[in-house]
RNA sequence: GCGCCUGUAGCUCAGUCGGAUAGAGCACUCGCCUUCUAAGCGAGUUGUCGCAGGUUCGAUUCCUGCCAGGCGCGCCA
């Protein structure tokens, strides 16, 4: 990290030195605790510097002085720091006992060098670097198309794998297949129903969906109709599985979301792995028998309710399969498993907590639950239904259909997965400002068309044409101070596991670069001679639409060089 | 009954290791294209941050209680 340290780094590191150096010189209490890492915040207000910091005010009562003169004392030694003489232009003292730092234009030009250095990987991390993410979503059952409760999933979850891989962690994207159970059942025999042209059962599957399928499957295997019913019910079941999975398969595709492994549930019990599981759980002394069934003891781990794994009459509880895979996940190497859940299923993180912690896991660190609340879909000022029985579910594909992949993904991406969201269909396919996926491109078209207008009049702009000593426009300052916290913005939406923070850092870029077009202008204009200024600008410019593109790839939403 | 999530401008929502006058878009009014993409920019108006306490130098943010809405509590999957 030491070479790619950003300026905000390097100053709360030459904050705590100055504290140290305050504590050896008496000017503060030898015993007093000082904090291991300083956070830098970036005040709303420009006249507070670039970098402000409340330090002198929380170390106030331990150190029994006054803020203002705790803030003074690591003034001066801040001042003297020579890391950083040369990037700060000055420190001053505010309010109550704020620090409130000015960067120097040298250090402004750092931010710009190192966005063109590190191109692609600026704003990478490494907060995660030699951990193995296990990062499930989605999975759905194999009994029918993706919904729109799916689509939230498929596009946040794949942009929180972009988001941990971009800290450093090693990410594998895992769909779980539920394979097994009832639902498989009554759906071969919901299948099967329709081909016949008999009723599907009540408790089926109905649809349109199901008519062509079973159509599909009757094209290409006839013999179906004239097997036993035992085994028609099986062929009808796996042929429909084996369409399905390929058509989700086809449509996440599509959606640029891919997964390195997709896990059938099945599979839990083959070889006897499910066996093995059971074994690891009871060593660690939470099974236990009673009324004929096999429960693994979840209330030891805060759970309200003991569960059941294996039912008196022998058969497997789908929280077998639950704690079999996460065994599976924890055996396979991985050290954080992410599970992305909607809001129905809630109830689950704590026995699924509960379960990392009976296999001898720490639930705080090896598992992860994510909740996402419900998405509702607008049309014509009107919620489309979500109903299966009508018929009138509102399918990925659907979706993508009426607005696009990156405006889909764009607004799935970009609120807080806790918050239940409303997807206005007509707002997606319009071409303004409430469309925000169409005003982080837009900036970025803009950009690169100045670059292209810049290279015809033939003004050099790139790492050589920095010459931060020209931007002294107050929109070229709030434009850099905004390129330099992107790698913060990065580091805490791995963190916090929250993907939307990229995307609305994206927006406020999008807006202060608007900003600085509109007031100033980067091109020679008319026969207007080119100078330093212009190519200063176009690199600002340049490392700019860096930054835009590097926040919309890991949303996995195109940057368009032209709109 | 127990548990989880939510309650911020007229509307849709940002704002988490507590910070300096609480933000954006939409909507409404008015400006800005003979020169870099007007899918843009600027100006104006809008708040008991659900309510009540507590912790703190300082609370939209943390704690407790209450109110309102959504969801979940099976030897179903």
């Amino acid at each position: 990290m030491n070479s790619q340290e950003s300026i905000s780094d390097q100053v709360s590191l030459a904050i705590l030195r100055a504290l140290a150096q305050a504590v050896t010189s008496g000017e503060l209490p030898s015993g007093l605790v000082l904090p291991s890492e300083i956070t830098l915040e970036r005040p709303k207000n420009r006249d507070h510097g670039d970098y402000a910091t409340s330090v002198a005010l929380s170390l106030s009562k331990a150190a029994g002085l006054n803020p203002r003169a705790i803030a003074e004392v690591i003034r001066t030694y801040l001042m003297a720091d020579p890391v950083i003489n040369g990037s700060v232009s000055a420190v001053d003292i505010a309010g109550p006992g704020f620090l409130n730092i000015s960067l120097a234009r040298a250090g402004q030009g750092s931010i710009i060098a190192s966005i063109l250095k590190e191109a692609d990987r600026y704003g990478h991390g490494n907060a995660l670097a030699g951990v193995s993410v296990n990062l499930e979503f989605i999975s759905a059952n194999p009994t029918g198309p993706l919904h729109l409760g799916h689509t939230r999933w498929a596009a946040v979850g794949d942009a929180l794998g972009r988001v941990l891989t971009a800290a450093g962690a090693k990410v594998t994207r895992e769909f779980y297949i539920n394979d097994r159970g009832n639902q498989m059942e009554l759906f071969g025999a919901s299948l099967r129903a329709a081909a016949m042209g008999v009723p599907v059962p009540e408790d089926g599957y109905h649809g349109e969906y199901i008519n062509e399928l079973a159509k599909s499957i009757i094209g290409s295997h006839p013999d179906y109709l004239h097997l036993s019913e035992v085994e028609s019910l099986s062929a009808f079941r796996d042929a429909g599985y084996a369409l399905q999975l390929a058509d989700q398969q086809r449509v996440l595709q599509d959606f640029r979301t891919n997964f390195d492994i997709w896990f059938s549930e099945r599979s839990l019990y083959d070889n006897d792995f499910f066996k093995h599981c059971l074994d690891r759980l009871r060593s660690q002394g939470h099974v236990f028998e009673e009324g004929g069934a096999t429960w693994l003891r979840t209330t030891d781990f805060g759970d309200d309710k003991d569960r059941v794994m294996i039912k008196s009459d022998g058969s497997f509880a789908y929280f077998a399969s639950d704690s079999a895979y996460y065994i599976s996940k924890r055996e396979r190497g991985f050290d954080i498993c992410i599970y992305m859940l909607g809001a129905d299923h809630h109830g689950y993180v704590n026995r699924l907590k509960a379960i990392a912690a009976c296999a001898g896991d720490d639930p705080s660190y090896n598992i992860d639950v994510l909740i996402g609340q419900l998405v509702k879909i607008l049309e014509n000022g009107e919620e489309l239904k979500l109903s299966k029985r009508a018929g009138t579910i509102i399918t990925l594909e659907e979706l993508v259909e009426k607005v696009g992949v990156d405006a889909a993904r764009y607004t799935l991406i970009r609120y807080p997965v806790d918050t239940p969201m409303v997807m206005d269909v007509d707002v997606l396919r319009s071409r303004t400002n409430e469309n925000p996926v169409y005003y982080v491109q837009y900036a970025h078209a803009r950009i690169c068309a100045v670059l292209r207008n810049a290279t015809d009049l033939g003004i050099a702009y790139g790492i050589d044409e920095i010459h931060p000593e020209l931007l002294e426009h107050e929109r070229e300052r709030e434009l850099i101070g905004a390129l330099a916290e992107f790698p913060r913005v990065l580091a805490g939406a791995a963190e916090l596991r929250e993907p939307h923070r990229v995307a609305r850092y994206a927006e406020e870029l999008a807006g202060i670069y608007h900003r600085f077009y509109a007031d100033c202008r980067v091109l020679p204009l008319g026969d207007e001679k080119a100078t330093q200024l212009h190519s200063a600008r176009a690199t600002l410019c340049n490392a700019t639409a860096r930054v835009i593109a590097n926040s919309l790839a890991l949303l996995g939403v195109s940057a368009p060089e032209k709109m």
